[in-house]
RNA sequence: GGCGGGGUAGCUCAGUGGUAGAGCAGAGGAAUCAUAAUCCUUUGGUCGGGGGUUCAAAUCCCUCCCUCGCUACCA
């Protein structure tokens, strides 16, 4: 039986700098889907990477006394290192250097031009070179004879000859697809920005460049190199090996069925991409989803602000499981979310420390001590038995499985806090330390159903916190071969007498840094 | 300016005509297996302002205020 695939993308991220808490948002949640799928039953394929050319790059490069490649190579480094902290387990890096990413552009370039969708004109306007962008009248002001834009860039009138794209002619095509495909913009409000844009009409597209020359060579040119948008989309089809596909990867996850990318960028992913593919004849992503931004107190993030909470001071602080599933708890994917040290300490605490760590522990403890640190043998099962084990089984896997296909992480935490907050007070009216001295076969049974259900938590929070997960795994001595999705529920469920390892606590507790400065005053 | 979201408990939000809700935070209590964790109870809101329709409005209509997003070539 050949599996499903599922075929996931991040945005490449520009190498301007080094990599922020936005990019880790981005890594983790495509991440966190992947693994989902993967423990689903997909055969998923996981892309992300950097986009390195452009004048932005070649100029930062220059000033720091390096080549781009070699300047390139570094900030590249630094985006795999942080997935690696991360967790981020991708299946390829993509960077738009390579040169099979600048074959596959030219490939695609020269499928546009054949359908006559490409044609060479002039590009004039208000051009600054600290933004690498044109700007429009209307967003300059004029001081001491000299233009300049509201960042205060300075501005000049240039002339260049250009490549343009056709989008013009696409304005019927993307309004009939949208209304034909309405789950491709996500979230649905994006879905509704985006087609009033394209309502408006859609103006051609300048695509090629001869101002510099760090980019991918337009065919058939001397001095023309492709800009932006044929280059940085295209690593999409690149990275599966378009247009040869020797691997065969192309033929088999493309179309993709997500790119996940920041809201930003919704529209170059929402109508220049699928003009591209269509002109050139490709098929047309599934879904294109816009997650929103992470703010701290209300604010966005920045230097002159002094409130920049970075990848690493998360991992530092919290740990890598932790502040991955900080992120997805904290914030509604596809919204902006809050985050500051303290909204994730408490959420960290309530929810993975006190309410499924100290689950665990508590169980495994006492099967620890009572039942020889064996998986207890049940007895005959009541109603409340079976009504906890129905609700971490195979309902809660179908209750997480819907949230996760509109990739509402969040939501999808909270079905899964559900069933331990049902488990805790389980634990509760059952009381087994009660029952220890009055019925201990009652007891071992409670214990029992206990520890199906960590199984089946540790199961489902895999995707999230993949390390504690297989350590709650190992700690109810679960095979390594029997942790995907397809062993949630009674099916396979534990075997009683099978020996458990000593119980460790896997989500310590986050002591916030103001409590830690009381005690130290104390003592 | 145009178009589109929002404004409900301290915080995050659910709730589209019929006695104001959840989680977290706060308060009190129970329990003592456990990571001072857990469980129970509970304080708290003229549902942005005003007007209207209705037996009845957070929910429908009008108006005003506030706030956020989009409004093309940085990515």
């Amino acid at each position: 039986m050949t599996k499903p695939h599922f075929y996931i993308t991040t945005a490449i991220s520009y190498v301007n700098g080094p990599p922020h808490i936005g990019h880790a948002y981005e890594a983790i949640g495509a991440d966190v889907m992947a693994r989902f799928k993967r423990l689903d039953g997909f055969d998923v394929y996981f892309l992300t990477g950097t986009d390195e050319h452009g004048q932005k790059v070649q100029k930062t490069a220059i000033a720091k006394g390096k080549q781009p490649q070699e300047f390139c190579d570094e900030i590249a480094a630094l985006f795999i290192n942080m997935c690696e902290s991360m967790n981020v387990k991708f299946d390829q890096f993509i960077r738009t250097t390579q040169d099979s990413h600048k074959a596959s552009c030219q490939a695609i370039w020269g499928k546009m031009q054949e359908a006559g969708d490409i044609y060479l004109n002039k590009y004039a306007g208000w051009y600054s070179e600290r933004d690498e962008a044109f700007y429009g009248e209307d967003e300059l002001e004029e001081r001491d004879g000299k233009k300049y834009t509201t960042t205060n860039t300075e501005v000049h009138w240039m002339e260049e000859e250009s490549y343009f794209f056709k989008l013009s002619a696409y304005t019927d095509k993307l309004l009939a697809y949208y209304e034909e495909h309405p789950d491709f913009i996500q979230p649905a409000f994006r879905k509704n920005e985006v087609v009033s844009f394209v309502k408006q009409g859609l103006k051609d597209l300048s695509i090629s460049r001869t101002s510099f020359d760090w980019g991918v060579k337009v065919p058939n040119s001397k001095d023309h190199i492709m800009y932006v948008w044929v280059d940085a989309l295209t690593n999409y089809i690149s990275a599966l090996g378009y247009p040869e596909d020797k691997g065969g990867n192309f033929r088999k996850y493309w179309p993709a069925d997500v790119h996940l990318i920041g809201k930003d960028i919704m529209r170059f992913h929402a109508i220049y991409w699928p003009a591209f593919l269509m002109s050139a004849g490709l098929e047309l992503p599934k879904r294109v989803f816009g997650h929103g931004f992470l703010l701290t107190k209300g604010e966005k993030m920045s230097k002159s602000l002094g409130n920049v909470i970075s990848p690493q001071d998360l991992i530092d602080r919290f740990g890598v499981d932790q502040t991955r599933y900080g992120l997805m708890r904290e914030a509604t994917f596809g919204q902006d979310g809050d985050i500051s040290y303290e909204l994730l300490g408490n959420r960290i605490n309530a929810e993975l420390a006190n309410n499924l760590g100290n689950l665990a522990q508590r169980t495994l403890s006492q099967i620890a001590k009572n039942c020889d640190g064996k998986v207890p043998n049940p007895g005959i099962l009541e109603d409340a038995d079976h009504h906890l084990l129905d609700k971490a089984g195979q309902a809660m896997l179908i209750a997480v499985r819907g949230e996760f296909e509109r990739l509402q992480f969040s939501k999808a935490i909270e079905e899964i806090v559900q069933v331990a907050n049902a488990a805790n007070l389980y634990i509760d009216e059952m009381a087994p330390w009660t029952l220890k001295k009055t019925d201990t076969e009652r007891m071992a049974t409670v214990l029992y159903v206990l520890a199906e259900v960590i199984r089946n938590l540790g199961l489902i929070m895999q995707p999230f916190t993949p390390v504690a997960a297989n350590k709650i795994l190992d700690q109810v001595a679960v095979s390594p071969d029997a942790r995907d999705f397809s062993f949630i529920g009674a099916a396979h469920a534990l075997e009683a007498g099978t020996p458990l390892p000593k119980p460790e606590g896997v989500f310590p507790r986050y002591v916030h840094e103001e409590a830690e400065q009381a005690q130290e005053k104390t003592a």
